[in-house]
DNA sequence: GCGACAG
DNA sequence: ATCTTGTCGC
C-alpha cells in the first residue's frame, strides 16, 4: 500500500491539470435512456487528529421515489494532497472513491451527485466529471460557490456560460453542472426534483449530514477503513 | 504582474 | 473544508 507521504511527493499540480485536459475528452454530455431510480450522493469532511489532517468520505444511495436513503458507506483516511482550486478531485477522490465503490457493489446506482462542479470548471473536468468518468456512471456536480463561467439569464433561468456554451445552471443558491453522461437541462431538472429540504438535493444533503456526524466518532473509527455494511454508519440514526 | 479561486 | 459565541429572526 502506498504511503501518504509518497502520494504527497508524487502529486504535481502541472501534471494534474494536464491529466484533466486529457480526461475531459472522455466526458459525454448526452442523457441516458430512462429515469434514474437510485441516485448516490458524495461528500467529504475534514478534521484534525494528532496533527494529521483526516478526511472522511461518505457515499449515500437515495431512492428517487421515496427520497429515502437505502444504503450508506464511509471511508476515513489521512489526506495527502492540498486543496488547490481546480484540482479538488486529486485531493478528494482518494476518500470518496472507496465508499462509492462499495456502495455500487451493493446497490444499483443509476447516477451520482457530487459536492463540487462538473464541467463548470477551468478545464471542463471538475470532480463530478472525474467521478463520472472513473466509475463510468452518469454524474452531476452541485456546488455552493462559483469556480468558472459567467452567469447569464436566458428566458426564466440563469445559466453558467463559458463563452457561448451553457455549462451549468444557477438556481436557489446552487450551481448545477453535468459531470458525465447527462445534459445541462436534465441535470438541473433532476437536482431540482431531489431538492426538498434546504438548498441541496437529498443525496448530497444527507451525505453531508452523515459526514459531519461521523467526525464526532473519528477516534472510534479506524483510518483506512471502509464500512461494508448498510447499517455500519448507524444511518438510521442520522435521519 | 494582478485578480479569481469548488471543498 | 475548518476554526468558533452569541445572536437575530421565523
Amino acid at each position: 500500500m502506498m504511503h501518504c507521504s509518497q502520494v504527497k511527493e508524487r502529486f504535481n499540480a502541472t501534471r494534474a491539470s494536464r491529466a484533466q485536459k486529457l480526461l475531459r475528452g472522455m466526458v459525454k454530455l448526452e442523457d441516458q435512456p430512462g429515469e434514474p431510480r437510485i441516485v448516490a450522493g458524495l461528500d467529504a469532511a475534514y478534521t484534525r487528529i494528532r496533527g494529521k489532517s483526516i478526511g472522511i468520505g461518505v457515499a449515500v444511495a437515495i431512492d428517487v421515489d421515496s427520497l429515502k436513503p437505502v444504503s450508506c458507506k464511509w471511508y476515513a483516511a489521512e489526506v495527502c494532497v492540498p486543496y488547490i482550486p481546480g484540482l479538488l478531485a486529486f485531493r478528494e477522490m482518494r476518500i470518496m472513491a472507496p465508499p462509492l465503490s462499495i456502495l455500487a457493489e451493493e446497490a444499483s446506482i443509476d447516477m451520482v451527485i457530487v459536492d463540487g462542479h462538473g464541467i463548470a470548471h477551468p478545464r471542463g473536468f471538475g470532480i463530478a466529471s472525474h467521478v463520472g468518468v472513473a466509475f463510468r456512471i452518469p454524474s452531476i456536480g452541485v456546488a455552493k460557490k462559483r469556480l468558472h463561467g459567467e452567469l447569464r439569464k436566458i428566458g426564466d433561468r440563469i445559466y453558467l456560460m463559458d463563452g457561448d456554451k451553457p455549462i451549468g445552471v444557477y438556481t436557489n443558491g446552487i450551481y448545477i453542472s453535468p459531470g458525465h453522461m447527462v445534459t445541462v437541462e436534465r441535470a438541473a431538472r433532476i437536482v431540482e426534483r431531489l431538492r426538498v429540504r434546504g438548498k441541496l438535493p437529498e443525496p448530497t444533503r444527507v451525505a453531508d449530514m452523515v459526514t459531519k456526524r461521523l467526525k464526532r466518532r473519528i477516534p472510534g473509527l479506524g483510518l483506512g477503513e471502509c464500512s461494508t455494511e448498510a447499517r455500519s454508519t448507524g444511518l438510521l440514526d442520522y435521519i
